[in-house]
DNA sequence: CTCCCTTATCAACGAATCTTGATGTGTTAG
DNA sequence: CTAACACATCAAGATTCGTTGATAAGGGAG
């Protein structure tokens, strides 16, 4: 039962917002490989350094990414976890499944 | 190696931008119990008329519903493969798993 | 046919989002 | 210290999105 373990539709609705955007989909697609600092992603998607680091924020506001400083540089790592749990949200909303917040009208 | 079978990002995009809202991520919660008309998440959500299509719509054309009508009521009903598409994308996406897209400057 | 019910679409408005260029902050090199 | 680099933040503008109220479209009941 992974009912009571599901996220609440408002912090799910941020997820799927930050995951909404071609370019950050890029993004989380090269993290996927590991590790990357910002002036290797800049060169990769030839993407201003602002409007990287507005995505950047994005994705790490809805607790998708993580960084980490070092030096000037600073790396962004994708959080493994948040994806699990997009991954679980999205079988348990399957048909069937009961993804809970059935108050009424249901089931009928 | 499902790295052929996964969406482009424009696709992909799509999906998450339709399950970024909480009244539509409420409708495919809703819906996951089964079939519904509109009459009925209109009465469960409390939303106006016009919201509510205005989201079965943005759904529908994501691909995540499907509508089928019957008489005078339009059923709606979640769409499981684009369900599970999106689990898909979002375990493919997670570190070491190399999902696609990676012309230049990776793991270097 | 006429009325009513269910749903979709439209127009208008405010709010949120994305992009760009400039400026600010922190860090290293010399 | 000063200059250069990596990154974040800000302000302004264009675009997209979500809500509301009105109207249209489609079908069933009588």
């Amino acid at each position: 039962m992974s009912t009571a373990t599901l996220p609440d539709n408002r912090l799910a609705a941020r997820w799927f917002h930050a995951l909404s955007d071609e370019t950050r989909l890029e993004i989380v697609r090269l993290l996927s490989h590991g590790e990357r600092c910002v002036c290797e992603l800049q060169d990769v998607l030839g993407a201003a350094q602002s409007r990287l680091s507005f995505h950047l924020k994005t994705l790490k506001d809805a607790g998708l990414v993580t960084d980490r400083r070092e030096g000037r540089w600073v790396y962004y790592t994708v959080n493994r976890a948040a994806l699990d749990e997009i991954a679980e949200f999205a079988s348990a909303v399957k048909p069937g499944k009961h993804a809970g917040s059935c108050e009424r009208a249901c089931c009928s």
